[in-house]
RNA sequence: GUCUCCUUCGUCUAGGGGUCUAGGACACCGCCCUCUCACGGCGGCAACACGGGUUCAAAUCCCGUAGGAGACGCCA
């Protein structure tokens, strides 16, 4: 197979929204151009009028760009070409390959209840296949292919194998409707051949439409190009993915916060594998991507394996540009102080997020107060408890302020709390656990601004519960119920550094001093 | 109905005659970690649709059966 010379095409139809499984296809088009060194090209298939609108047409390019799927050429405008369809149908009636057919609408209903009713499987009957293409006859027609009726057609496809069908099975098709407009059929085959597309890939629902694309081919004598019918993606029951599904369109997911990332990594392992590989960032994609190793059955689409992947992506993510990601997903705008509040919470939030929509939602804690609480929450609101965040209200204040109280050294830290900690926290307690010589240059950095650290907080709380005889959890809970109003969120010490000691303290008092329980 | 395609754990898949007591991932369950929820770590459950061949040997090749899907428009 020479490389340079191999040409595809997505060609979507601005019919309806994009697809999911038309952005595979896109995807896979896309691949095996950039792999084999090829070009993609792209054809907006506008001929449906009046279902076709130039705002899905700008979708489908959005949409593209955001998965960051390029094209090499100038869109090609399939309703501009309409001239140029009836141009090859009309030569094709005067190479005697196709024919003008006079049947009229209602003719043809009836013939096709009566086979209906009997039983039958409907095909034109050729009526008019033998009628003088020369003769001017003042009715309306259309104008139909005249199909070779003998032998079969077997096409060696790239993904599905040979696949024969029998001539016998096709009718003369329409090629150029009555209103002078040209059908599907010729309009893909003309314009495919005139934009040189040397490689076909796509749904495998058009399988059966190929032996009649072939006979087109032929009657115009055209060479034949190759074929890939990639399976369509189904639900989670197996029929053809739709929106009752919950969301069958590109935009959909874009909507409920899948990174672009996601969805290519999740759409290329549907149906194509490079062995064990799950995450599979997009060079290798081009790298590893052959028709060959698309697999023949239809693959159906897993919302849990796609939050996974996301969750995966989101984490892999710098914070900068999560933040960015989020921002038109956020309830409401937020000033710059409330910005740099999400960064600087954004590791804690991160690894909690399934998609974009939740890591948002999760964010609001830096953005106000909690404007309620959660039923569960009453049950931290006790009279010990809040006796309890007072105290915590205290030490907050006076970590604040006041230079935090010594280190402590590794015995004096509850088992475990050495370990296991991650991104900035990590680096933070580092920072402080190799404070003990150098502990006043450590102040003058970590309590800039009368912060204190989310290990000094930790360090302070736990040495409350200690001293009061209770589980850290009865105190954490409570802490997390006033600071956030909900029962779920990242560290109660790690939002504590963030807010800063005077918005915490505000935060407990409110709850404290709330009406309620 | 006719034609075409498909069939390995619940799902996505690895596997191209012996290395398969079938591997990985997601989901699920358990344990560990733990301030909640997650993350992470460890472990578990779980599949070659069925029936015939071919072969010393079949998840892998052939033929049936069953099930599923798609196409049968003057839609694309």
């Amino acid at each position: 197979m020479r490389k340079m010379s191999i040409r595809v095409r997505f060609a979507p139809s601005p019919t309806g929204v994009l697809h999911i499984g038309s952005v595979r296809t896109a995807l896979f088009n896309w691949l095996f151009a950039r792999h084999c060194g090829g070009k993609f090209l792209l054809r907006i298939e506008d001929t449906d009028k009046v279902r076709s609108t130039s705002q899905n047409t700008q979708l489908i390019f959005e949409i593209l760009e955001w998965l960051g799927i390029d094209w090499d050429e100038e869109p090609v405008i399939q309703s501009a070409r309409i001239e140029r369809h009836k141009e090859v149908a009309e030569s094709l009636v005067s190479a005697g390959m196709a024919y003008r057919c006079y049947c009229s609408a209602d003719e043809l209903a009836a013939k096709k209840e009566k086979a209906l009713a009997a039983g039958e499987s409907y095909k034109y009957d050729g009526a008019c296949r033998d009628v003088d293409s020369t003769a001017v006859v003042d009715r309306p027609f259309v104008i139909r292919l005249k199909t070779r009726r003998e032998g079969a057609v077997t096409v060696a496809d790239l993904v599905q194998g040979n696949v024969t069908v029998d001539n016998s099975q096709l009718d003369d098709f329409v090629l150029l409707r009555s209103d002078g407009t040209p059908t599907y059929m010729l309009s893909v085959v003309v314009d495919d051949h005139d934009m040189g597309v040397t490689h076909i890939i796509r749904g495998d629902d058009h399988l059966t439409n190929t032996f009649k694309q072939v006979q087109i081919y032929e009657a115009c004598k055209w060479p034949v190009p190759r074929f890939a019918h990639i399976p369509l993606i189904y639900g989670p029951d197996g029929a053809k993915l739709s929106k009752r599904h919950g969301a069958a369109s590109a935009v959909d997911y874009r909507e409920l916060g899948y990174l672009p990332e996601t969805i290519s990594n999740y759409l290329l392992r549907l149906g194509w594998s490079h062995g064990d590989d799950e995450i599979i960032s997009i060079a290798d994609a081009i790298k590893w991507f052959t028709l060959e190793s698309v697999g023949k059955s239809p693959a159906r689409f897993d919302m849990k394996k796609l939050q996974n992947l996301n969750a995966h992506y989101i984490k892999q993510r710098e914070n900068e540009s999560l933040l960015n990601y989020m921002i038109p997903f956020l309830e409401r705008s937020v000033n710059t102080d409330a910005k740099q509040r999400i960064l600087r919470g954004m590791d804690g939030l991160k690894e909690r997020a399934k998609t974009i929509v939740d890591l948002a939602k999760g964010a609001m804690i830096y953005v106000e107060a909690p404007t309620q609480y959660d039923e569960e929450c009453a049950k931290y609101a006790t009279e010990s408890h809040l006796e309890l965040l007072r105290s915590v209200a205290e030490i907050i204040t006076a970590l604040g302020d006041t230079p935090p109280p010594p280190q402590p050294t590794e015995s004096e830290l509850m088992e475990g709390d050495t370990e296991r900690r991650s991104g900035v926290y990590k680096e933070v307690h580092e920072h402080s656990s190799t404070g003990s010589t150098q502990q006043e240059t450590d102040y003058g950095e970590l309590g800039r601004g009368g912060r204190a650290t989310e290990d000094q907080i930790s360090y302070a709380i736990k040495s409350l519960a200690v001293e009061r005889g209770v589980k850290l959890v009865e105190i954490a809970q409570a802490m997390r119920a006033a600071l956030c109003g909900k029962l779920v969120s990242p560290s109660v010490f790690q939002i504590i550094e963030v807010l800063g000691a005077h918005e915490s303290v505000a935060r407990i008092s409110t709850f404290i001093n709330r009406p309620l329980s």
